[in-house]
DNA sequence: AGATAATAGTTCGCATGCGAAATATCTTGC
DNA sequence: GCAAGATATTTCGCATGCGAACTATTATCT
């Protein structure tokens, strides 16, 4: 198959993860939310108290970009973020109580987003699922090879 | 499944997306390039003379995006900008002999960088194909209807 | 304890990325 | 042939995204 192949299932990649965004998008900007936002909103509601570097892991962003997106979520008044008192260097991010009406909000948006995905046959889920783990697998050797 | 399973699928895609992406800096790097420059340089060797619409849609990327790449490959030399003779509004975009040279060095790393892929078991890639397929199809009726 | 390492966040410069507005040019309708 | 609309590209403001440099704090080693 080749080069071509290969450059072509990256620019499917590529179109899935855009087409998802855009979807997200539309629908955050209902409420006057980024996608990211309303991602933020989520992790959030399940861990409150986390702190930055977490947060970072689980979006799969570096520090410094999440570190932006936290400071414009603080400015809107979604977010509140303190020093914690066991260690001085790190912060914890906490939704407001506007951060969560917002969330609960999105409810019913967040559910006609996801609900045609859902369409997809169950064996089908399964073996995307699986061959994404394989392709990660190879990507993230090929890295750590270079 | 639900939810918590199209989230994963997701995050996975951006992660298979991000890790591709890193793996291309690298090499791209290798020669001064972005990744995205490594993969302008591709096109325009095979579309001479290209116009940007045409560019920004091989790319998947809106013309502002694109206008702002090619910018800065103009500056380094890489690409040349011309208006067309036909319609004055339009540009064509040539690899100068300073790009079509730097493709040539990349030949090397671009094979090195792609080879790993190929691991993947030929009806894998044929699974992994039909079912991006699907995937994105369904998002782009949902986005149409939204 | 005191020097040194490591760690948590922020800030900076740069490159994508988007949509909307602006500009120049072409096409169409009359 | 000319006004009105369509089209190609650029520019603008904003939000991601990265790595490197920087600050403040904590951990480690002797």
């Amino acid at each position: 198959m080749g080069e071509q192949w290969i450059l072509g299932i990256f620019q499917t990649y590529r179109e899935v993860n855009q087409a998802f965004f855009q979807l997200l998008s539309k629908a955050a900007s209902k409420h006057k939310l980024t996608a990211l936002q309303l991602i933020v909103l989520r992790v959030l509601r399940e861990h409150p108290e986390i702190r930055l570097t977490e947060l970072a892991e689980k979006l799969n962003l570096g520090n410094s970009t999440t570190s932006g997106i936290v400071d414009r979520m603080v400015k809107a008044s979604l977010v509140e973020r303190e020093r914690t008192k066991q260690d001085r260097r790190a912060m914890t991010l906490t939704l407001t109580d506007k951060g969560m009406e917002l969330w609960r909000e999105t409810d019913a948006t967040r559910l006609n987003l996801l609900r045609p995905l859902l369409d997809l046959p169950e064996d089908d889920q399964r073996e995307l699922e699986r061959i994404q783990q394989d392709v990660l697998r190879i990507l993230r050797q090929s890295r750590e090879e270079a």
